[in-house]
DNA sequence: TCCATTTTGTTATTCATTTAACAGTGCAAA
DNA sequence: TTTGCACTGTTAAATGAATAACAAAATGGA
């Protein structure tokens, strides 16, 4: 099965990926066609060779004397990690960060769009953030469903995020990320991505402290 | 020296620390005084090993039949990540997500406040988040140094995160959380953590889409 | 008193990821 | 042609992190 392959990409080149495109991006837009594998690792920070590892593992082979073609490796990158027919997102918690995150990553990326919001306040329903309706959460299995929603991401407060990551897995949401302080459970066949923004903050203020 | 110990525990172990640390005081709420190891793991879904490993690279005993002392533990956590006297952190980029920010982390951490924000946009000026006034970027050297901030955090536009941590370490900051698409690059006695959304958002997608 | 149970602390092992080493190749210049 | 250079692609080694395995201690009950 070829497809088995891509399960043995490292979580931590998915993520790489991701970001080669946009540099590439960068680079495409300034009317280059090529480009060498430690220029993509200036633009991210990176060594050379780790670019060319993570190439090498979704199999793509650039020119000795070109380097890579950048509109090649672009649609190569979106072959794999896009879904051609595209995703839906859902936010759960249209509050601040909810919100901040609407209005900064809608219209980002053609194959990913935010398709419904959900919130417990009434206020909330009235009026749309960059095109996205906001539900009550008690429509959610139905919009969800309706809509083919597969990927939520979690912005309700603390004390809310386990009962609401219950509602999503019951209305279908196969993929969560959850930027709660609240670690939560989901069942084996569905995907989690945490972020914990205190830990991180603390972790920088503990490596700053500790290189005095 | 006895510092250099600390210098060796795992960055993900840091991390957790601050997490055991947010379930330590759920139970102390509940008026509990004393805590195991897999009651730990089951608050932060992880296994009750590694909780009693990452205690054990600080140097934490517990007791046999009663577990950990909880108010113990805290202290003990805080005196490894926290600084006795405080930190202070700056945001650059009074934005959507600056903004979200300071509303959520201010007030949540004793010996770390959000000391001064800046921007390039004067509408901006003029009124205080949360506490939090807000400076024009030119006077960043300045305020800086007077308030002895030494960490920033990184939410300006990502054509502009170059410049801006220019800016940052200029005027003394030794830490950089960059929230901007775009990685930066800072000096070796600056500690650097970056955080792609998008990069994640685009992961939850892949894996989901895999799963299929 | 002694044994079974429970939980800790630590060492050993496995797994994941990064980094290093290096062979192979195409081109340009001698 | 041949040599040197600047790349790529791949295998090998090193590092980092999670998991497993297990000895030791404290308690309660037989
Ligand atoms: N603001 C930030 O920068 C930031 C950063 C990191 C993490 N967080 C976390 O993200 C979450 C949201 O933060 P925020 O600052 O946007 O808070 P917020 O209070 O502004 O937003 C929370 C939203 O969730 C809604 N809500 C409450 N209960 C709900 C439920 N059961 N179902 C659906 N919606 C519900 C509220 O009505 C509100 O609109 C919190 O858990 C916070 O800890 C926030
Ligand atoms: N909003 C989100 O949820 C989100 C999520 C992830 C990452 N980001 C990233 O965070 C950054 C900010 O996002 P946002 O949504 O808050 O955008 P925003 O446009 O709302 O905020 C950017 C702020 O930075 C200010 N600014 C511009 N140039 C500046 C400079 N040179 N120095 C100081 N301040 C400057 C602007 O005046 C503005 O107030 C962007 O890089 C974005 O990609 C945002």
């Amino acid at each position: 099965m070829e497809d088995r392959l891509y399960k043995n990409i490292p979580h931590k080149t998915i993520e790489r990926l991701s970001q080669y495109r946009r540099a590439l991006q960068i680079y495409s837009d300034k009317g280059k066609t090529n480009i060498f594998s430690h220029e993509i690792a200036a633009l991210l920070h990176i060594t050379a060779v780790q670019v060319r590892r993570d190439l090498m593992l979704i199999g793509y082979s650039g020119s000795l004397r070109k380097g890579y073609d950048i509109n090649d490796l672009v649609m190569l990158i979106g072959d794999l990690i896009d879904s051609p027919e595209g995703q839906k997102v859902a936010i759960f918690g249209m509050g601040d960060l909810g919100r901040a995150i609407i209005n900064y990553f809608q219209g980002k990326r053609d194959k990913l769009k935010i398709a419904a919001g959900f919130d417990t306040n009434p206020e909330k329903f009235s009026h749309e953030i960059a095109g996205v309706n906001c539900y009550p959460v008690e429509k959610a299995a139905e919009v969800i469903k309706e809509k083919g929603i597969k990927i939520g991401i979690l912005t309700v407060p603390g004390d809310q995020a386990d009962e609401t990551v219950r509602i999503m897995v019951e209305a279908g949401i196969k993929g969560v990320l959850n930027y709660t302080p609240t670690p939560v459970e989901v069942p084996d066949d569905v995907y989690l991505e945490e972020y914990n923004m205190i830990s991180s903050i603390e972790k920088v203020a503990f490596y700053v402290k500790e290189r005095k």
